[in-house]
DNA sequence: TTGATATATCTATATATGTAGATATATTGA
DNA sequence: TCAATATATCTACATATATAGATATATCAA
């Protein structure tokens, strides 16, 4: 039966194990990776993906969002948190309203674009 | 102090919120957010972008992505499973060994555009 | 300064998830 | 049929997360 192609004691590695060692290195480092999926992380949640489709057209207030969604304040204040932390999106001060927008208007389109790639 | 514009009762909606609830009626229903949620969280982790990242090269076995990301095979048979439910890879049987490769090839660029976006 | 509004933070609880060892299944060669 | 390899599934446990009520903070108007 063929085995497994990891590389034998003092033999050479195949082409396939250099191939993946070499984009082994060419990644991000394990602290970087681990920020990534945790910035992905903040896409996996129904509630924060409306929130991003609702900021797509325009900046809300956190009141509209939670108006718009129907649920909690505390509920609504907590998804924004990690949004932002994440990068997703960006707030503005304005008296005691805070306007949420994405951080970037690409966002939703690149989500759109994933989900479309495996459906 | 101004107040939040929802929209009061026996008064139209402004502007705003009829922008609003045009964008909601026009997002996916609960139950396909909830199942992109779902796609998008098998994201969400470490072990799993490093194996999207090995597989945007070439399909590989189980045992490859094994020696690769040193890690329990009972490990990565279960995020090969996430993925794989996800949509995000397929596999493909010959004898003994399972091959992984990228259900579209894009997905890997379209992660790591979603990331800059927000770097 | 007082009261009301907007938002954040705290807290508890239920649920989900990753991890890794143990076991099961499938395939192949002898 | 038997042994070895490749992979999946089961299991238990520790950790992370969403939820929503309660409380705290900040801003403004009167």
């Amino acid at each position: 039966m063929k085995t497994c192609p990891i590389p034998e004691e003092g033999k050479p590695d195949s082409e396939q194990i250099l191939r993946m060692k070499e984009i082994l290195t060419s990644l991000p480092n394990d602290k970087k990776l681990e920020s990534h999926s945790n910035k992905l992380k903040a896409l996996s949640d129904a509630t924060r993906l409306k929130i991003l489709y609702l900021l797509s057209d325009k900046e809300l207030c956190v009141c509209e969002i939670i108006y718009a969604l129907n649920k909690p304040q505390s509920s609504i204040s907590h998804h924004l948190n990690i949004l932002k932390n994440s990068g997703f999106i960006t707030g503005r001060k304005e008296g005691v309203w805070i306007h949420y927008r994405l951080t970037d208007p690409k966002i939703t389109d690149l989500i759109s674009e994933l989900i479309i790639t495996i459906e």
